[in-house]
DNA sequence: CTTGCATTTAGGGGATTTCCTAATTAGGCA
DNA sequence: TGCCTAATTAGGAAATCCCCTAAATGCAAG
């Protein structure tokens, strides 16, 4: 949980999960996609496997990246929690 | 959303979030859940409060913290729309 | 004003992040 | 084998993070 957010929290690897919605991308097209170095954006990509958000398939000489719902779900479940489950007994109590 | 989901990568940060899911609590309560010091937790309740997540208020001597939900809805809109919106036309794609 | 309590700010040490360039692995093809 | 392309790993500099101790602030009461 704590990877995962902290994978969620740099604005590359977010964009990168939303090019990822679409389907599975190559290293290659999604390093394209950024004014950074090939090197740097595999790093990012390291980040998000580590954190269980993507994960990587060879064909032949390119790797294409693909995304992984469960573990975006993880990170819902625990917001879900915060917000879903409020306790009434104070929820209006400085109406004022 | 950026410092959101960092501030949101911290275990500690994380707790304290669910403690105060049932209401406000004062700083030194919620320092007192904690095997570190004071000044540590000031400094996550910090990080927290530049994130939107927390706001503090002050009464007399003491300052109670206040869970600001709406920031979580921020994150959580992120989510859902990774999971939510999948491209149909791709979703399977290797069924063969 | 002085004391006391709740809390934060200041400052520093050690670990981690983020980016780069240079070197390396791995596969496909002559 | 040797070469080209796809992609990663290695290593290092600058910034940031996390935790601590020590000092400061804010409020209330005597």
């Amino acid at each position: 949980m704590n990877t995962l957010f902290k994978a969620l929290s740099h604005p590359v690897r977010r964009r990168i999960i939303e090019m990822l919605r679409k389907g599975p991308m190559a290293s290659g097209d999604i390093a394209a996609a950024f004014d950074m170095t090939w090197p740097t954006v595999t790093g990012h990509l390291n980040a998000l496997k580590e954190a269980g958000l993507v994960s990587p398939e060879r064909d032949g000489t390119t790797i294409r990246y693909r995304l992984d719902i469960s573990a975006v779900e993880e990170a819902l479940a625990f917001l879900l929690s915060i917000t879903g489950a409020r306790s009434p007994s104070d929820g209006d109590k400085d109406r004022d």
